[in-house]
DNA sequence: ACGGAAAATGAAAACGTGTTCATTCTTTGA
DNA sequence: TCAAAGAATGAACACGTTTTCATTTTCCGT
């Protein structure tokens, strides 16, 4: 009853809606939270007020009392990196419909782990993680957040899908990489290519090895000799003198598998601008991951696509149900991936 | 002295380190706040239990109590637009170091804002405030951040930056963009440019404006006729669609400025693959920014540059110095722009 | 009108830290 | 050797919320 100007220096707090309505300083809590027991009245009446001095419940308060910070941890190597871009905004607009925010990590990036930022990062208490990492065991990761339960991006190799075992240890989603890839070469072979060599991601990292092996087994099963492996690094400029060397030093090819859609056009910028060669006349080009640029007039790439948008809903389902059930087995969720033909193959 | 295994469930907290080496709870704090008087042999012993017991300071606790959440909140209409996010991710690594984290937020594409996002995001207390989004005053921002201070990206008029007035209210960042622009048309008229276009990005964003009202400045400087304006929204697709209506439905033009590279990679592609124009022989192309994809061998953008490293190193300044004294009068940094030549240009 | 169940309410405790303040220990200078 | 200054220390408080628990009020069926 002190202040009658509506300009208080600071952030209001719960303590002066409460005054200002005349009721008790727990009534204002509850009145933010929807499944507590308070009549409807005084609860509008609290929310109008509120609304009146501005105030919002202080997060970190009630992240200390709850156990709940609604911070979701996102760890990755390149924000900038075109897939990775695309994910962190789907998840971010998914995650903030949720109620939750997204805190940023940056790693190393060569894929690795880092400890210092695993300590640092569990201070801000987030509830949950998704590590766009790979290589760092889930165990590892689990060490480092006591709360929060990690998130695996999981990409198995050929015939781990297939043999149920004992279940997964952590909530994981697999994505299934031989629909795409099955038909990206039934395509290739369709147009007479035998020599398909594969520019690929960085050696270490999982999705890249088993979508190596992946390639590997279903050339196999349909009588392609193994494919020429040409090592690269996800990277533009990488995938360029990667495919230079292919054929200036190699023996070159007639198709070329690259380990996503930046790699291919790389590898369409050195076929095309340097080594004089027509796509997909002289070779054909295939890419991974169906980003935005994809569809560029100057690209216009055939692409295994993995569904962005189907990808995020998995994941804010699998964070949604564990955080309602911590005590819960091991989640799992299951992504398929499919050829979206263009005009690199033809 | 209860429990020997050390494995306990839960996190850490500053009494279990107290207790574990013998000292109270408020030396184990000090510990980790590097301006305390504690004796060193007593700060390292309890600074290796720590790390024994896996404990970190909550942060949540610690902004409770002193004010402080280490959060920086970032608001973005699109995270993979090229240029935000290689501004984010050396943003993030910026801010990593200096101890604070990146909390992202997502507002609507229209580079509008929201009301409700802002009062959203104030719920999680970030000590500072970086927007993407244009339009949107500080003082409208600044009713929705209690202790932190908004950082504002100014993109001056014309003649704007020349009278110094009496100062800006809000602490902000100066991105000059008449030097870029200047040497960019000079290099256009030397090689007989004379019908110079403009296609535009989205028609509100102060960016967007200011960008055009300075190229027509310069160019009426140099006794250009003024020029066409071609309406887009820094997109690929629009930016491609402009160009064709540009050609089919209006004069042409020898030149074609575009407001960012991704709309100039539009404007390349409509030219080349579906008007048959050769670049730069028929016609001239310039970019807004210099992403890293603009040196790809398809684009070989010339473009006026924004220097992405300074400009970070900047806000973060900015941000800084403002924590360190938030009563000081509004803070300002300059950013410069220049023309980088490749290959649309000659 | 009555008893019992359910809903509504507020006081007090809890969350894990930084800060203030008074006290104790150590060092310094003459 | 002594006083004074400075460093080191811990008890108590503060931060703003949710949760628990006991109490009061309201509602319902008989």
């Amino acid at each position: 009853m002190s202040d009658e100007s509506g300009i208080t220096r600071g952030r209001a707090t719960a303590e002066m809606v409460a005054q200002r309505a005349n009721v008790s300083r727990v009534a204002v809590s509850r009145a933010f939270n929807p499944h507590t027991s308070l009549k409807p009245e005084k609860r509008d009446l609290i929310l109008r007020i509120a609304q009146e001095l501005n105030y919002t419940p202080d997060r970190a308060a009630r992240a200390l009392v709850s156990g709940r910070s609604h911070l979701v941890g996102v760890i990755v190597p390149d924000v900038c990196s075109h897939w990775e871009s695309q994910e962190i905004d789907a998840l971010t607009t998914a995650l903030q419909n949720e109620g939750f925010a997204t805190l940023l990590f940056k790693t190393r990036t060569d894929y690795s782990m880092d400890e210092k930022l695993l300590a640092y990062m569990r201070g801000f208490n987030p509830d949950s993680v998704i590590a766009f990492v790979e290589n760092v065991k889930p165990t590892t990761l689990a060490r480092f957040l006591d709360r929060a339960v990690p998130i695996y991006v999981h990409y198995p190799y050929p015939g781990e899908a297939d043999d149920e075992e004992a279940g997964p240890l952590h909530d994981r989603l697999n994505v299934l990489q031989r629909a795409g890839i099955e038909q990206a070469v039934a395509l290739l072979q369709g147009y007479g290519a035998q020599r398909i060599a594969y520019v690929s991601g960085l050696g270490k990292s999982r999705a890249n090895t088993a979508r190596e092996q992946m390639l590997r087994t279903v050339m196999a099963e349909r009588g392609l000799p193994p494919p020429v492996i040409a090592p690269s690094d996800y990277s533009y400029d990488m995938a360029y003198a990667a495919t230079l060397d292919l054929f200036r030093i190699g023996q070159g090819a007639d198709a070329i598998f690259a380990a996503n859609d930046v790699g291919a056009f790389g590898v369409l910028d050195a076929l095309r601008h340097e080594l004089g060669l027509r796509v997909p006349e002289d070779v054909k080009v295939v890419g991974f991951d169906d980003i935005a640029q994809s569809h560029w007039k100057s690209y216009n790439l055939t692409t295994v696509k993995f569904d962005l948008a189907e990808r995020v809903r998995a994941l804010v389902r699998l964070i949604l149900r564990r955080l309602n059930n911590p005590a819960a087995p091991a989640l799992q969720e299951t992504l398929q991936t499919r050829l979206v033909v263009r005009g690199t193959v033809g």
